[in-house]
DNA sequence: GTCTATAAACAGATAGAC
DNA sequence: GTCTATCTGTTTATAGAC
């Protein structure tokens, strides 16, 4: 709270006329990102196309939205994996888990959707959410790490384009059944 | 340090008598779990074979290492994605960076080989290693949020097996060429 | 809505007896 | 090596003036 209230140019106390405790505060900064998150998913969906258009629009939507705020993949991760203990007392945080639950349930539309056109392969829907969840969100948190791992900034404009190709390239030959986008068959 | 101290049937301050400092201790047991994955990864790989088969090995291996004690994935992924402002100050913390880069070595080798034989796909290897993370660790790190998702616990021994069958099974698919075991082709 | 001042609790760490 | 007691700084939060 002292270096939040530092950023903004405000002193400590006043921070707790807007939002009650620190946990209110949490709750609400990761419902808006979420909110931010789930309109622009929603969004790259409803432009249509085939299931693997989408999937792969639902892809490069995802990245972007990790790329323009560094710091919030870092906050979505820390709030996926984090179990909070006082889970859902707070109206902000049931919000968050709402649009979770939605965000979550696009995703497996778009894989049932596909694996009924026969466009993707007949895997796992769940673990398959899992897996997209961990090469697109993990990827943009990894820091240093991840920097140290790429050879560059993860965040360079050039190395989040090679990201997205290389993302989808890694599910089209996963998931895709005789993709006319994949060249290696 | 509470918490521990409650947990191993301790007072607070014996804790500082083994280790002089919280940090240490956590550089300690992140340096010590980091050591038990070296090891078993390493083992996983001597056992030889080709590319594919090292590969799909050590993604069971860091598989088995994150179940067979739960709390590890999240104190991975901590420490992978936070970022240590207080970066190798510690003799532990030294340790635990290199341990952490022979075992990206290790899978960078392996991809590069199966990419040298042609049994792998021509992908980018860091991104690719990010990606593996991203699919390993994630997943069993993903506490209720995973649960949820997947509709069971994540460490149920089920749920394991099938883990371990999908991500090989989207690796096969989006990094092996002409593989034997894609019956999708 | 922001400020100063302060309360109340907690966390990391030390001193020294046993 | 563990304990009790204590110190010191930090953190969350409140009270009340402006």
């Amino acid at each position: 709270m002292s270096e939040i209230a530092d950023t903004v140019g405000l002193r400590k106390s006043s921070l707790f006329h807007h939002f009650r405790t620190k946990a209110e505060m949490y709750a609400a900064v990761v419902n808006r990102i979420l909110g931010e998150v789930e309109l622009e998913l929603t969004r790259s969906l409803a432009k249509g196309g085939t299931a693997v258009e989408r999937l792969d629009r639902w892809v490069d939507a995802l990245i972007d939205l990790m790329v323009r705020t560094p710091a919030h993949s870092r906050l979505m991760l820390r709030s996926l994996f984090e179990d909070d203990e006082l889970s859902g007392a707070l109206p902000e945080q049931r919000e968050a888990d709402e649009r979770l639950e939605r965000i979550i349930l696009q995703a497996r539309n778009v894989l049932r959707d596909g694996m009924a056109q026969g466009e993707i392969r007949a895997a796992n829907i769940p673990h398959t959410i899992q897996s997209l969840i961990g090469i697109t969100i993990y990827h943009f948190a990894s820091g240093d790490l991840g920097n140290e791992i790429i050879g560059t900034s993860i965040f360079a404009p050039k190395e989040v384009e090679r990201r997205k190709q290389e993302v989808k390239a890694f599910l089209h030959h996963g998931l895709v059944t005789n993709s006319a986008t994949d060249e290696h068959r």
